[in-house]
DNA sequence: TTACATCCTGTAGCCACTACAGGAGCAAGC
DNA sequence: GCTTGCTCCTGTAGTGGCTACAGGATGTAA
């Protein structure tokens, strides 16, 4: 049995995000000492993996209670996490491709930029103008539409 | 001048976030007709569809703040406005490389699933397992880390 | 025993919205 | 003048997935 700091060392979790998990029910409550204070064994260890994992790769939490919920019942045919993988590797392409779309017109914003005053820049022009598709087809973006890492 | 809905409609903005960015200060306090509703011109306008299309490529609110603070001295140089674009494109490309992997790892899943029990799953068994690259070194997932759309 | 690390609970903050509740104003038709 | 239905108002709380405290208790080593 290890506390929780030695669990975070371990899979490389925040001790925050760990108290987190347990609070929203992904990871079950853990067994305490006599003082109180967090025990986890090696299925626990196993389990954080899986899910620091899943999240590495974008799965949502809700996703996550999902698949561990399967894993309860290896009888269970695992349609449900093929179907989870493969809508979240459409989700990652449509990512990839609007990124990838946005990185063009980044780079093509940069490079007309001649690097004189803001009255003639030519950056803060192509964003004065409108998105060249539909602009009224727009969707608003998401949370997760950022970019930043 | 125009009502809100229709400046909505214009840019292809919520209402909701409209008053929102008034709030947050990215849009000044809008004019208001005699019984108080919001009311705005042509600057307006132009003002949402820059905020619009800087957002849509990924600019954080506080850069989009920074950018039309410098358009209001538009004898200032532009070199601000470059280094955010540039920041920015990086942060694009590092994001797109991340998902490249993502991808690549969520395929190779997805290939060796049989489509048997949940207790022989492929699928299962790669996420169980610790990532590749050193697990110390991975940090945690930021808000924006996520890929749904 | 002193120092410091680790842990606890609880609450609030982050970002960029989104979604109400509960009410007021406005325009058109009857 | 009245109804219907749309638009708009303020204010507050919720979203996801954490992150960051405050203020205290416990554990461990010199």
């Amino acid at each position: 049995m290890i506390p929780i700091g030695e669990l975070s060392r371990r899979t490389g979790v925040h001790i925050e995000t760990i108290r987190f998990y347990e609070r929203s029910g992904v990871l079950p409550e853990a067994q305490r000492s006599d003082s109180g204070r967090r025990l986890y064994g090696d299925a626990d260890v196993r389990r954080l993996t899986f899910i620091r994992h899943a999240r590495q790769l974008g799965f949502e939490l809700d996703a996550i209670r999902t698949m561990l919920a399967l894993q309860e019942q290896p009888d269970a045919s695992c349609g449900t996490v093929d179907a989870l993988a493969r809508q979240q590797l459409v989700a990652v392409d449509a990512r990839i491709a609007q990124l990838t779309a946005l990185r063009g017109e980044l780079t093509r914003m940069i490079d007309t930029c001649a690097g004189g005053s803001v009255g003639a820049c030519r950056i803060i022009e192509a964003l004065a103008e409108p998105t060249t598709p539909a602009p009224a087809a727009a969707e608003p973006c998401s949370p997760s539409c950022a970019v930043a890492s």
